[in-house]
DNA sequence: TTGTACTGTAATAATTTTAATTACAGTAAT
DNA sequence: ATTACTGTAATTAAAATTATTACAGTACAA
């Protein structure tokens, strides 16, 4: 999982849930978060897949919330964005696998990363999207 | 946070404690971890200064457990990786200051970023070097 | 007292990843 | 038809990561 992703997308689910029942284009959304529309636009697939945007194309198109903020957690939306990926990472190398530890860390690591995703899927479950915007 | 500093990091570890006692040089810990040695010792650094490994110079060197692995937790090693950074990050762009979530949004990614470390060395914190290593 | 085998660290190059840009087909409103 | 969008692919640019090279400093040991 790219480390900034999370990020991002919070940003533009905060903006559609600020300006709800809007349908937002990714040119504005971009200008906002000062990246490129294209990059906005392939957040949002993921987003799309979860439910929890939808999109409307033509024109005055654009994207709005799939649900009511109160619908959506924090967890919700780091869940769209991880995928099947892990916020942690093995090495980009191989361990030598002639030895002990090398030929099997990775599958430790492995179960150890579900585990830390599920830990802040924990943390942000109980946190709604909805409330997180009214800090604003 | 490098996403997978922690991985390595805890590979050296864990075959430290393997075999506790030993030196182990740089380049024998580098070719089982298949990276660079140069990047084995930059990892160190940090491992170093957080008193888990001690390390010594000259001919026979090589680094060594600082304490006993029963009395590291792997919740010590994530920490000492992390130093002051997070495993998530912000977008690499300053978002329109002018907009009202552009313009805070930072600062309540940085506390909530600061949350999700906290998380995983709650769940880290319980499972010893010891233990890590003895599954192998 | 010299050779050998290390750490520590800097500088640079290579590689990989991430983000930006360009381009354009498809869609829908007007 | 024109305009303003999404969706997506292909390419380029920039940034981050990893590898490599180089060498001073240290300690052991013949």
């Amino acid at each position: 999982m790219v480390k900034s992703k999370f990020s991002i997308s919070l940003h533009i689910m905060t903006l559609l849930a600020y300006y709800p029942g809007e349908w937002h284009s990714s040119a504005k959304i971009a200008e906002s978060l000062k990246i490129n529309p294209v990059l906005v636009r392939k957040e949002l697939i993921a987003l799309k897949s979860s439910g929890l945007v939808d999109s409307k194309e033509g024109k005055n198109g654009g994207v709005k919330l799939g649900k009511s903020a109160k619908n959506i957690s924090l967890a919700d939306i780091f869940e769209a964005v991880k995928g099947s990926s892990h916020v942690l990472n093995l090495s980009s190398n191989i361990p030598d696998v002639s030895c002990k530890i090398g030929g099997q860390i990775n599958e430790k690591l492995l179960s150890m990363f579900g585990e830390i995703d599920n830990a802040i899927i924990d943390i942000l479950e109980p946190q709604t999207l909805e409330a997180f915007k009214n800090q604003f």
